[in-house]
DNA sequence: CTGAAAGCGCTTACAG
DNA sequence: CTGAAAGCGCTTACAG
């Protein structure tokens, strides 16, 4: 079907282009009758304005880029969803490119929407990315940029972020609420700083409240697996038979980690209460359901795109960007895993 | 940071736009002097040619779209990733649209990537769907399009599908192999196709085993969650208890049917042996295990994009298209959720 | 109220 | 080997 062009339209009606370009984009400096066939017109021929025409003179491509670690992700796929709901509302469409957690490829991506000429880029950062010249390169580009959930200090710009630090006290204050003496804490990698905060913030609430921190009883994880749960957590009970409370950094090791102490039959929560972290969907649906702390993908990717619209606007204006962050607050969710039963 | 343009490149080494534009397009008919020059020119200004231009010159945007009832779903996130993985290394974008399930949504979706003028699209359909007029368009707009697996028979494009009903076949019949005798099946809504095809391979087999079949053994579900599954569990114990075995139209129903029928006392598999179907990340993860059919997302969402990668080469060179039906395998995953011990 | 003209930045057929 | 010119389809400042 050959497409409908505006130079046809105005053959037909014998105007001018100009005429049916204003006509069709409201303005009012045309003749009300003239405008009404013009628009008639218009859907008769089911007339679509060339895109690619519109984004070389508008210098806009009404499309933004966001760069996850992992697709298949029950986090970031609401954050996506959260994007794409906002994003669609304003008229924004969506490309999606995921980094693997690899710096080299997310490079690669950032490249990929830069030379794509995005109008903007939200971007959750790879776990081995530790320097920043590819963001730096989107702001000398001058195209807005969001970080959200796993941000980059220096860089400066919009960003939305949970406060890890704090969150991972109250899940560790949880477990000492509930009566746990000697708890354990199953962390990330050293990179990204969400796992340094979560442990930060697991330390503070055991110094807070007069337990001894141990060191031994952290343990580091790198891949964050189910099976790294359960492996740890083995680990773990061989170590320390006497541990009765474990704060993991993310809810799959979590469900991992109380798969291997169901299995060396000890109790989950009586002997051993679990806390984990994301509320990952099927955390409510194992046994015993799992406690957690609630991270609000959808919500962060509503947040996120409101932040790049905003800057968006902003720049067309030629306004100046003050680069703020919005905190999202978390919420601890009590299920089975931490509720030992009266003794 | 002002873009650099063709024109710039020229000016500064006092050659024309169209010589710039050539020796950067590796045409021969370049000095090969010059050539050097322009390409360590372009190189030093950090020259990006203006997509938006390129894409009106060629008519290409090196961009396709998916369509998708939920993002948030193990299953298609995983054909996500598939579509992504191999457009990347074609160098296509890819847009993400989401339907909800509702027909009207998908509609609008579809006009959205056709104004958009992506080169090509890729579906699978709302549960809603059951008129294909905005299909239809995006053929008369001569948009190649591929749909996955929730298609439409009717609508004639490329298709990648799973055999739903020989895959269900397979699963009833896993559960007639381990001794059951008396089989209920837990099935979807009417629409998608998919639903009938999973309740017509369990009746098959039923049928060519001499079991009886029982129409009150199969009970329809509405939104397919997991608290469906607990309802529907209980209400199966209760109405027939004698039932020895389930087989549920997707992992996350079945998760819950499990999880009523532990609470009910019965002991999954020895009780009443359960699979699934969909192979959903957890299903290994919940204990017991769960038997269940894999359904390949990764890989379909990659041979999708092939299709539709060959049908858009096709397109341009103006041959025509002989839509095609590639049908993935699935294969028959025996946990613990249909292993009866020996008695 | 209408329209000729310039221009966005590229590609490519064509002339020399 | 090089470049002037046309054109992709739109938008908009400007003249009338």
């Amino acid at each position: 079907m050959k497409q409908i062009t505006l130079k046809e339209i105005a053959a037909s009606l014998n105007v001018s282009v100009t005429t049916v370009s204003k006509a069709l984009k409201g303005y009012k400096d045309v003749n009300e009758e003239t405008k009404k066939l013009i628009i008639q017109k218009a859907k008769e021929l089911n007339y679509k304005p060339n895109i690619f025409a519109v984004n070389l003179r508008t210098k806009e491509s009404k499309t933004i880029g966001i760069i996850i670690p992992e697709v298949v992700h029950h986090f970031f796929s609401s954050v996506i969803k959260g994007v794409i709901a906002q994003a669609e509302k304003k008229g924004y469409l969506v490309i999606i490119l995921q980094s693997n957690e690899s710096k080299e490829l997310e490079k690669k991506q950032v490249e990929l929407l830069i030379n794509k000429r995005v109008d903007g880029i939200l971007v959750s950062l790879a776990n081995e990315t530790n320097s920043y010249e590819h963001f730096y390169e989107i702001l000398q580009n001058e195209i807005p940029l969001v970080m959200f959930d796993k941000i980059a200090k220096l860089v400066k710009c919009n960003k939305v972020i949970i406060n890890d630090q704090k969150a991972a006290y109250n899940a560790t204050k949880h477990l000492i609420d509930v009566g746990c003496k000697k708890i354990a804490h199953f962390r990330g990698p050293h990179l990204p700083q969400n796992s340094i905060d979560r442990f930060l913030g697991y330390k503070k609430a055991i110094d807070d409240h007069y337990l001894t921190y141990n060191s031994k009883l952290v343990y580091l994880l790198e891949k964050m697996t189910f099976k790294e749960g359960e492996y740890f957590a083995r680990k773990l009970i061989n170590e320390h038979p006497d541990v009765d409370g474990i704060f993991v950094n993310t809810d799959l090791v979590a469900v991992g980690a109380i798969k291997a102490i169901n299995d060396l039959d000890f109790n989950v929560p009586n002997d051993i209460a679990v806390i984990g972290f994301s509320n990952w969907f099927m955390s409510a649906v194992i046994s015993p359901s799992l406690s957690t702390i609630n991270q609000p993908g959808f919500e962060m990717g509503k947040q996120a795109f409101k932040l790049l619209f905003k800057e968006i606007k902003l720049k067309k204006k030629g306004e100046e960007i003050k680069p703020k962050t919005i905190e999202l607050g978390t919420d601890l969710i009590i299920r089975e895993s931490t509720q030992k039963s009266v003794s």
